[in-house]
DNA sequence: ATCGTTGTTGATAGCGCTACCATAAGCCGG
DNA sequence: CCGGCTTATGGTAGCGCTATCAACAACGAT
């Protein structure tokens, strides 16, 4: 009878809210944003009512009304689909909390004018920031041309923080000095190292995990058996075969992703060596793959989606903050990782085993 | 001058192309909305100055105006990440058009009950609309749960596509007939089948694509080697294995999906089988896992992203017209899909060789 | 008592767009 | 030449929220 509302939803409002609080609309919306300057007892009974109403904001509304950031881009370059997928999950969920939707674009080149003429195209549409997860985070080119243009950039995963840029990531040395150091109190001593990409930085990150905590064993990282891979399972495959084809092959292979892991255990079982009881195969991501293949591999858990969430939320603090003219100083957010023990590892064979026939399987798997 | 706007942003509005096009804001609207009653001369005028000043209108301000859906689930269980993630950059792109967030949730359980608890949830939380991408397209208590709510839904790739329910989909049967008339050709005979879940419908429909193919080509269906499969990779290994150790195995292995041509591919290795000299094996999806594995696999390419997208527009087309009150008909799109040949298929090795040529190939067109 | 100064609240005016009328123009048969 | 109809266009009033600023306490410091 109030209003007669050309068309009633029937919505809750934050009128409704302000009414049964007993206080003003603004007031409502200075409690949900977290505003300051609000009384104790005044913030709870909006809570209260807020809660009672079972009231949750129109997000149209408000980033109509507050002039808010709406398009947020992310650039991807075909990182592993499980990565992929795990990300935009996250990204995704942020983003619909915020109400600001995701711009998504692939850059699959590798040429670095390619790059950048794919960044320039992609950042001249509407988008007011951009979320770069790996590899194109660790992009020169990429990073670069976002720079120049002056949009703001938040990197997932990379490898050197820009000092004044902003950054999620998880501590890609100390996991990997804790998978090595798992591998080590199971009692190998003779572990293969498969490298990730030399682009990323994450992949020197974790080579030095991998030196730290043999070193801390007292074995000397020079003497480790170490190969060059790409992240990819082609790469995975080449490394681990000459990993297996030195004269003295290691007990257990550390792989700077699953990907190479998931080749890793292709190149045993075609050689004929048992998982894990032959030889014990660890990996690093926790992407979905790592449940796929068999057996399960233990790897490092990256909280993928988390990250993407909390790069979305700090790249909307950035732009909202240089919005309201106030310093915009970088950030960086370390998330946790942690240690997935599955089947693929377990403790060395007590004789060093002399050259296997890579011959006719005798077991049928699961 | 005009308006001491409180805060300017440098955005073009409706209101600058109407001053441009010499009409008003709400003819504006009704052009780009492609409303009626717009004469012909009026309407390119208007177009014509949304072009020259590159106008795109606000989302936000359109979904708060006209009331519309704004929230749009999508509930998924675990398909292969390929998948998931493709189907995401596909419901993204869209739903970023439509200027509506995607809310999604995942839904792994098995258990009918805790599927149908899930699901509830779900609904009932704002989103106004659901997609259902495989293999939940098939599940008969999510199905049932969301039709009593009263939800629209709209089913990727489900077997039975409902009289008055929304379906996008492939056309899995003859989909699966291409790729079995595609090895036929090489000269197989004996093709070796991996079936997917028995509870997706799409996997009748490609085993029966695949014996399609068979008849046409003069062979008995009955005399094809298949063995069960569930669309996991674990499957696949069990199921190849199984295959490849019959009295007279097979000389190509046509598997319904990519994870289980993948876990094909790792067991012939295993057994020191080249492929695909000495065994082709073929996959169905074409999910990155395709490229991924050596050899990269022949499959057959779904448009996942374009399924994604063609689904979230049927759905906000039905909301659409339900809110106008207008008979909402089912809609059943098909897409268009591609046989992809890598290198994981060839003609068989030529021990059982003599007869070259199909019998009559002559049913085979189309 | 007077003047800031700080903290807390509300009234108002839009954000950019569309639903809903009102209006005006064209067309017909009577 | 008037109603009654259809078709094309514009004016107005919000959608639900927040920026801005004014108002009004409460509190020392002057």
């Amino acid at each position: 009878m109030s209003k007669p509302s050309r068309r009633s939803r029937g919505t809750i409002t934050i009128e409704d809210v302000a009414r049964a609080a007993g206080v003003s609309a603004m007031t409502v919306s200075r409690v949900i944003n977290g505003g300051k300057n609000v009384r104790e007892t005044t913030r709870r009974s909006v809570l209260d009512a807020v809660e009672k109403l079972n009231y949750s904001p129109n997000t149209a509304a408000r980033s109509l009304a507050a002039g808010e950031a709406t398009h947020i881009g992310l650039l991807y370059a075909n990182p592993s689909a499980a990565y992929l997928s795990q990300f935009l999950i996250g990204a995704l969920e942020a983003a619909r909390r915020a109400g600001c939707h995701l711009v998504i674009e692939s850059c699959t080149s590798e040429d670095p004018d390619e790059q950048a003429e794919a960044t320039r195209r992609f950042a001249t549409s509407d988008v007011e920031g951009v979320i770069l997860p790996p590899p194109l985070s660790d992009s020169v080119p990429i990073m670069a041309e976002l720079q120049s243009i002056g949009i703001p950039v938040v990197t997932v995963a990379m490898g050197i923080p820009q000092p004044d840029g902003l950054n999620v990531r998880i501590d890609d040395r100390e996991a990997a000095a804790e998978m090595t150091r798992y591998l080590l109190s199971l009692g190998h001593r003779n572990i293969g190292f498969i490298k990730g990409h030399p682009n990323h930085i994450a992949s020197h990150d974790r080579t030095r995990g991998f030196f730290d905590a043999l070193e801390e064993f007292g074995l000397d990282p020079d003497a480790a058996p170490v190969e060059q891979g790409y992240f990819t399972y082609r790469s995975g495959l080449s490394a681990s075969e000459r990993l297996l084809s030195r004269p003295n092959p290691p007990t257990a292979i550390f792989a700077s992703n699953d990907d190479m892991a998931a080749a890793a255990i292709s190149v045993a079982h075609r050689r004929g060596l048992h998982v894990p009881a032959e030889l014990s195969i660890v990996g690093f991501d926790d992407t979905s793959l790592a449940t796929t293949v068999w057996p399960e591999l233990t790897t490092v858990k990256q909280p993928i989606a988390a990250m993407a969430e909390a790069a979305l939320e700090l790249l909307l603090t950035d732009l909202r903050s240089r919005r309201s003219g106030s310093e915009h100083k970088g950030n960086v957010r370390a998330l946790e990782h942690a240690l997935i023990v599955r089947e693929s590892s377990g403790p060395p064979a007590r004789a060093p085993k002399r050259a296997r026939v890579p011959a006719r399987a005798s077991k049928a798997g699961a």
